[in-house]
DNA sequence: ATCAAAGCCATTTTT
DNA sequence: TGGCTTTGAT
């Protein structure tokens, strides 16, 4: 199995290897071990959450170039994040010791860059291209709407990009797009698409996707190029192989062609990325798509309690589109679920707030963590942690290099690395205001247009032509001579002292002292750290270029620094996964919010939002604290909500429910928790009861409380029509139609979902 | 050119 | 409801 002349690798010294191995196998147990040792074709192992997965493959790399003496530089590891990528880089540094590397081990992204990059002619590509990411995008497809003279009602400019990402997932082209398209519509967008490509190509930019999708085109065009890629690539691991798209499928197919070493672990239970574009069938029909595929199953979990392993399995296994897993784990079983139902979403946040201070004696708050569906959700808790004086940290709602001031910043440079980006011109091109109106960038967007020229060289000739008046010509200049001197400086200089001059000359202080006046030192603390990241890749890269530090700003997202505050973490399923806390509270398990009502229409979409579930689940190692709120405020109205349908699939035995009895609807005093003798009090008890003095008054139930809160008799309050009584209800969810009376207005059917409707609690 | 009011639109988003 | 963008007025 192992080929002995190839046990003298120069890399790992006789002593150093034995003690590497004895590190790479041991604490293992019987399935990793497999898949660690796992020698040549394809492999597929199906990890549980919180069952080592990681270790399998870091292990393995390992275990490949100790013991089967494959070179470094011949294993490819590839990542969906830069997170995961770094922590796989870490350990295996870690076993091998500081010397050895990996290999390659990088995100999806950044192996087709550097691929695009090394080969850039035969792609089609100049050598100086830059990366739009999702703003710059919109921002392109925008202008080429304006531009255009696009008005369409039902096609936003989001929904164009949307569709732009979707064919390029499906690897349509705008040729194939307009052939398909069957409407009016469809042929738009497939123009839209066109000129987006267009624009792409003259600003010498490719966005996101592009760097899959040309990396496939250059494999296809040139199959020489595509074999010496395969070449080197020995032997293949993919991490999150359920998240693959059809893109990094094919990739993945060109790189494993000639060794066949593929080795894929995924779990489809954890598959949460449909709607970009993510096929889970993927990893479903691996075994089918790689005759002679070993299979190999991760089921122990290390992480969670029995409890929690037992609720997540059974909510899972409602999931038809699965290979099927029994998770187990050896730990104890460990406390039941508890489960919250608030009336409404700020009772929810309290109750969260309350558990939070309880739980404090034997967790600390950074081992907590509070996650929803929507980022929206956010909001509320936010408010009642920040009133009660809970320290929290929100993750991966603004990604630091999307912030504004981080992307001006960097539209500069990228401008100076490349005059032809021009969305980056018309980012900053009057910003810091200095004059130069939207009457002299429509003379410099004509020129440029007829001219077929780039903003930048399309304001030279107008300056030339003497096109505009002469202030504004004064001003023009002005700017094209301060690019100038940047490209200069950028041969020279470092990016932080680029960066560092860019800041100084534009008095960017004082611009965002102007637009952020109190708020300013926030915005300014990003650009320190926009400068300290780029004196930190100097240091790391002491060949790196400039180009080298766009590179990675555009592939690193902010989510990647998780910083260690001492705080709750607050953040989406999403930004969950990967992730585990001792404590997890799971919000907002609302019919219609989770799962969402977007999400609520086909099997395969709640299949879906079951798997977010099973992820939010299964981040939990020792509590799992579950909330639903009768009513919640979305969008400005009050929507009722009935219990998520998750919550009937988890087991009665497994969760149990806190009831706080006599808690008024929006009722500020404190939720007290006497419920009647039940552990449940027992945990939320010690902080709260010295804030019991004032206990608040019961309230007079009026009838049987619907789930929703609307029940028929109820005092309500419409904002046009005034005071009113429910007489009668009909639909649900959404489409829950009231009859009010109304005292001056009669009697109405009211649709408490489109209408601020107010219950009366007094 | 710049500001404020009015309109608009709101799943999730590793790169 | 709130945040962002577009529009309109000075």
């Amino acid at each position: 199995m192992i080929p002995p002349e190839r046990f003298d690798s120069p890399e790992i010294a006789n002593d150093a290897r034995r003690a590497a191995l004895d590190a790479v196998l041991g604490g293992l147990n019987e399935e990793q071990a497999r898949a660690v040792t796992h020698g040549g074709g394809p492999l597929l192992v199906l990890a549980g959450a919180g069952s080592g997965k990681t270790r399998v493959i870091t292990h393995r790399i390992v275990h490949l170039t100790v013991a089967g003496g494959v070179p470094s530089s011949r294993i490819v590891a590839v990542t969906f994040t830069n997170k995961a990528a770094a922590e796989m880089r870490r350990r295996v540094e870690r076993l091998l010791g500081a010397r050895a590397s990996g290999g390659w081990i990088g995100t999806f992204h950044a192996l087709c860059l550097r691929i695009l990059r090394r080969n850039h002619d035969q792609a089609g590509l100049p050598a100086g291209f830059v990366i739009y990411d999702s703003a710059d995008q919109q921002s392109l497809v925008k202008r080429i709407l304006r531009a255009e003279g696009i008005e369409s009602s039902s096609d936003t400019p989001r929904s164009f990009r949307s569709r732009i990402s979707r064919a390029k997932n499906a690897l349509q082209t705008p040729d194939e797009m307009e052939q398909a398209a069957y409407s009016p519509q469809g042929r738009l967008r497939a123009r839209v698409y066109r000129l987006y490509q267009q624009a792409l190509h003259q600003a010498n930019a490719v966005d996101f996707d592009d760097l899959l999708v040309r990396t496939l085109e250059l494999f296809d065009r040139h199959p020489e190029v595509a074999q010496g890629y395969a070449q080197r690539c020995e032997h293949l691991l993919v991490d999150e192989y359920q998240d693959t798209n059809r893109p990094q499928y094919l990739l993945i197919r060109h790189l494993s062609a000639l060794h066949g070493n593929i080795c894929v672990v995924g779990d489809e239970d954890q598959s949460i990325y449909r709607f970009r574009g993510a096929e889970i069938r993927n990893i479903l029909e691996f075994e089918a798509d790689h005759p002679g595929t070993s299979t190999i199953r991760l089921e122990q979990n290390y992480r969670s309690t029995g409890t929690i392993i037992g609720a997540a399995t059974a909510l899972i296994s409602n999931n038809v589109l699965r290979k099927g897993k029994t998770l187990w784990t050896q730990n104890p079983d460990g406390e039941m679920l508890e489960l919250f139902c608030a009336p409404d979403d700020r009772s929810e946040a309290v109750h969260v707030a309350r558990q939070v201070r309880a739980l404090e004696s034997d967790a600390g708050l950074d081992e907590m963590a509070v996650l929803y569906r929507t980022n929206a959700q956010s909001r509320q808790l936010e408010e009642i942690f920040r009133r009660e004086g809970i320290p929290y940290q929100i993750v991966g709602s603004v990604q630091f290099y999307e912030r504004k001031e981080v992307k001006d910043l960097l539209a500069y440079v990228k401008l100076a690395a490349n005059p032809a980006d021009d969305v980056s011109f018309r980012r900053i091109v009057n910003t810091p205001p200095r004059g130069i109106g939207e009457t002299t960038l429509r003379v410099v967007e004509d020129v440029a247009r007829t001219m077929g020229l780039p903003l930048m060289e399309a304001a030279g000739h107008t300056l030339e032509s003497g096109l505009v008046a002469s202030r504004a010509a004064g001003r023009l200049e002005k700017f094209l001579d301060f690019v100038a001197e940047l490209l200069e400086r950028s041969d020279e200089r470092p990016a932080a002292e680029l960066i560092e001059h860019l800041v100084e000359s534009i008095d960017y202080a004082a611009y965002l002292e102007k637009g952020y006046g109190a708020m300013a030192g926030e915005r300014m603390e990003n650009v320190q750290a926009l400068v300290s990241a780029a004196v930190e890749y100097a240091e790391e890269n002491e060949d790196g270029t400039l180009q080298d530090f766009l590179d990675r700003s555009a592939l690193v997202a902010g989510a990647d620094e998780l910083r260690d505050v001492p705080g709750v973490t607050l953040m989406t399923i999403h930004c969950a996964k990967g992730l585990e806390f001792p404590v997890v509270f799971l919000v907002g398990l609302d019919d219609g919010v989770f799962p969402h009502a977007m999400a609520s229409d086909t099997p395969e979409n709640i299949e879906e939002e079951r798997r977010l579930c099973y992820v939010a689940m299964t981040r939990a190692r020792r509590r799992l604290l579950l909330s639903h709120a009768r009513l919640r405020r979305l969008q400005g109205a009050l929507i009722p909500h009935p219990p998520s349908r998750f919550l009937e699939e988890i087991p009665p035995g497994r969760i149990r429910e806190i009831v706080p009895p006599d808690a008024g609807f929006f009722d500020d005093a404190p939720v007290r928790y006497a419920g009647g003798g039940s552990s449940a009090a027992r945990v939320a008890r010690p902080r709260t009861a010295r804030r019991d003095a004032a206990p608040a008054p019961a309230r007079v139930p009026v009838g049987p409380p619907p789930e929703d809160g609307f029940a028929i008799g109820a005092l309500v309050r419409h904002p046009r029509f005034g005071g009113g009584t429910i007489l009668d209800r009909e639909g649900r969810g959404k489409q829950l139609k009231l009859t009010i009376r109304f005292a001056d207005h009669g009697s109405k059917k009211i649709l408490p979902a489109y209408t601020k409707l107010l219950i009366q609690t007094g």
